[in-house]
DNA sequence: CGTGTGATTGAAATGCTTCAATTATCGTGG
DNA sequence: CCACGATAATTGAAGCATTTCAATCACACG
């Protein structure tokens, strides 16, 4: 079962191709917030003369898997990407979700270093890792932005640390949906609303807790008027800066 | 109080300067193994060309902080460096600890994103971020190193959210000690004598834990005969094969 | 030689995981 | 479109791990 099979490689020659973005230096800093576009109109055409677009109809199709040859390199456009790693012990860590404009499957000698699966139908871009090597060679300043760009993720990287290092279950779940109601994909500000496409075992991997843990601290948020759960993947969120108030208290609980 | 107080810029004109590193693409992933030259003698020569050697002579020196403008780039020469950044409630997390040949301080916005303090005396390259941004624009080479670089920190990280979201207390103390094992400079092979200028403050933020537990977790190891504590910074590792044991078993601790 | 900081250990409280059972949800095929 | 089955989600209860508070001990440095 190779990865292209639930993939239809669709025409370059589309009216308006979504963009490939990178992050900006400026952007709001540790804040998955709406991202600019830092690439100039040339260096998107010089990016999409190289890059094919995939569509995936379907969640839970593995893009790539870690310890595999590594040839591309990858841009969403739409859709969720969960970019996970497996410990000796085979338990599973999900280290990010890539959202639309996000860029992943750097190679690590060669070969990726994670897993990378659709949460949800999605389509991307897929550049070659070669190709895409030498352009930045010759494009230096397509490069920096790059850099910038990996520097970026390094930072959100470091975000995931502090979070996973000193927050508690409920605050790691209130940090990760503030996270996501930055994206309008996902919710509609107008009804508060918000689309999960990720169940309880993406999130408890992410958030390094168990999924019952997941769904209890849902429960708790709930009790607490915080959230609202319609069904377990649409969740209401009527006060944004409550949620706020729940991650910046202490490790443990408040006493009422 | 500024951050050269404790600094003594040394001549460029010593006779063997110090390499600037970059990690290869080939080297062992998933570990801090000695690292490989990257750099061309022509790259070397271009970076030390625009950099300053710093040298600390104490520990807890600030090197920069958090929200400051960033103007340096640094690399390690020799001693440590703790990458740290605060919480909302003022607690802090250790995000990596800097070692010879490792590369920190790359400005989120022009600003510095963490804070950057000496552990022991040490000696950095300082290299002007203005300076290096240009040197990277006319060497796209030496820049596509610099990105390597960066997926390797990248990749680091995403080593720490592992450890974070899915070892106990021993297992991520047994990582700790494993990760410095690889250093000949605080890891003497042949007594299998290890020296760790962290206190149990540094190593609890660095993993998540109290300070504490941390003791705690080196009282069971030592009961297990894994480590020996000859003094709190004075580490014994008989079996390093046996601490890999620890890290390999599950989440919960094995039965006897 | 004293003092302050770091390290260790104890004990109680709390939070998280695990196992287990039930209920809800979603995708699929009839 | 509905019913079904598989999978996900929820909740309960017990056990364990970690934190916290508190007290003591060790050590380095002036």
């Amino acid at each position: 079962m190779t990865r292209l099979n639930e993939s239809v490689p669709a025409s370059l020659t589309k009216a308006r191709l979504p963009e490939i973005r990178a992050r900006s230096f400026d952007c709001e800093r540790d804040q998955l917030s709406p991202i600019e576009n830092l690439l100039s109109r040339k260096q998107q055409s010089k990016l999409q003369a190289i890059a094919t677009i995939l569509d995936y109809q379907r969640g839970n199709s593995t893009i790539f898997s870690e310890s595999e040859d590594a040839h591309f390199v990858y841009s969403v456009i739409s859709g969720i990407v969960r970019i996970s790693r497996h410990s000796e012990g085979g338990r599973r860590q999900v280290l990010a979700f890539m959202l639309p404009g996000d860029l992943f499957g750097l190679p690590d000698a060669g070969i990726y270093a994670n897993t990378a699966e659709t949460v949800c139908p999605a389509s991307l871009y897929r550049v070659p890792w070669r190709q895409l090597r030498e352009t930045m060679l010759s494009e230096p300043e397509l490069q920096l932005n790059l850099l910038i760009r990996l520097a970026f993720d390094l930072r959100q990287a470091q975000r995931r640390i502090m979070i996973l290092g000193q927050q508690n279950t409920l605050q790691k779940l209130a940090s990760f949906l503030l996270d996501f109601v930055q994206y309008t994909d996902f919710y509609d500000v107008r009804n508060h609303r918000l689309t999960l496409p990720l169940t309880r075992f993406d999130l408890g991997d992410y958030l390094g807790i168990a999924p019952e843990t997941v769904a209890r601290a849902f429960a708790k948020l709930e009790l607490a008027g915080l959230v609202r759960r319609n069904s377990p993947r649409h969740i209401e969120i009527p006060d944004v800066a409550a949620l706020r108030q729940v991650v910046a208290g202490g490790r443990r609980q408040q006493r009422p």
